[in-house]
DNA sequence: CAAACAGTTTAGAATATTTCTAATCTGTTG
DNA sequence: CAACAGATTAGAAATATTCTAAACTGTTTG
């Protein structure tokens, strides 16, 4: 009806797993489905430890903190500071910034091509860039 | 001989904390001074406490938090998200950016003239912008 | 296909940072 | 200088995250 999630179940994120060294586990299946099977998502360990418990899938906390780091190492997504005390994980990872609502806590992609910065200065010492965060706070 | 700090003591940071509407307490003015008698500084509640105790100034965590907070509120100082789980507080009030060594924790500023960020797009619905942050994440 | 092993998951404890609370204290005002 | 609003404090509480050690499970091997 309106995707193939329920076609090809889980084909897709086994090999996505396992083309970044990680095992295909049952709690790695249900998050990575979770998180990859529906565009771009940016969710908190307890947003999607919720949307865990709510879809049937029994996890605890400690595994979707392993795995959210597991696939941000891995590169299947990045981590997002934007509010000290809360960290947001984004399966966008594609070079873009951010729109952070301070009211509602939301966060909201800008493409990278929409923004450029420019004319940075030379990184300290032997230091080198790691990325550049665009963090645009509305209200 | 460096500054004149030891010449008029406290009269600046009295004055500056009139200007704002805060009582010049024992702890406050000692924070004060701490943080604005010496350039632009980027402090953890943590870091600030400790430098105080050094000092020989008796201030508890609470106080420090309270303080760091009453100070941005009032505009002397800003708030830097950079690390979950981390605040840093910054002396610079005038715009600007941060490189952000991700290896020794340190801050460091980048006047607000050496970058710039062009093409924002629109905020969502009736939204404004608050301010935009620029991290360069350096390691 | 079963045993064995490494890698995973788990609950709960531990840690770290920040906020809250209620009692005590202190600038300021009259 | 008394009275009061506002500030400070220690300790408890809240919140987010990481750690730990035991149990479990995918994968590989014989």
């Amino acid at each position: 009806m309106t995707t193939n999630t329920n076609e090809r179940p889980y084909t897709d994120v086994v090999d996505r797993l396992r083309a970044v060294g990680l095992r295909p586990t049952r709690q790695r299946m249900a998050l990575a489905k979770l998180l990859f099977d529906s565009g771009d998502r940016h969710l908190t360990a307890e947003q999607l430890h919720d949307e865990a418990m709510a879809g049937g899938v029994r996890v605890s906390l400690a595994t979707i903190y392993n795995a959210l780091h597991q696939f941000t190492d891995a590169g299947l997504m990045c981590e997002v500071v934007v509010d000290s005390g809360r960290s947001y994980f984004d399966t966008n990872t594609s070079d873009h910034h951010h729109f952070y609502n301070e009211t509602t806590g939301q966060l909201r992609d800008i493409p990278g091509d929409q923004i450029s910065v420019t004319s940075l200065p030379e990184p300290p010492d032997g230091m080198s860039i790691d990325r550049v965060d665009v963090i645009v706070r509305v209200r």
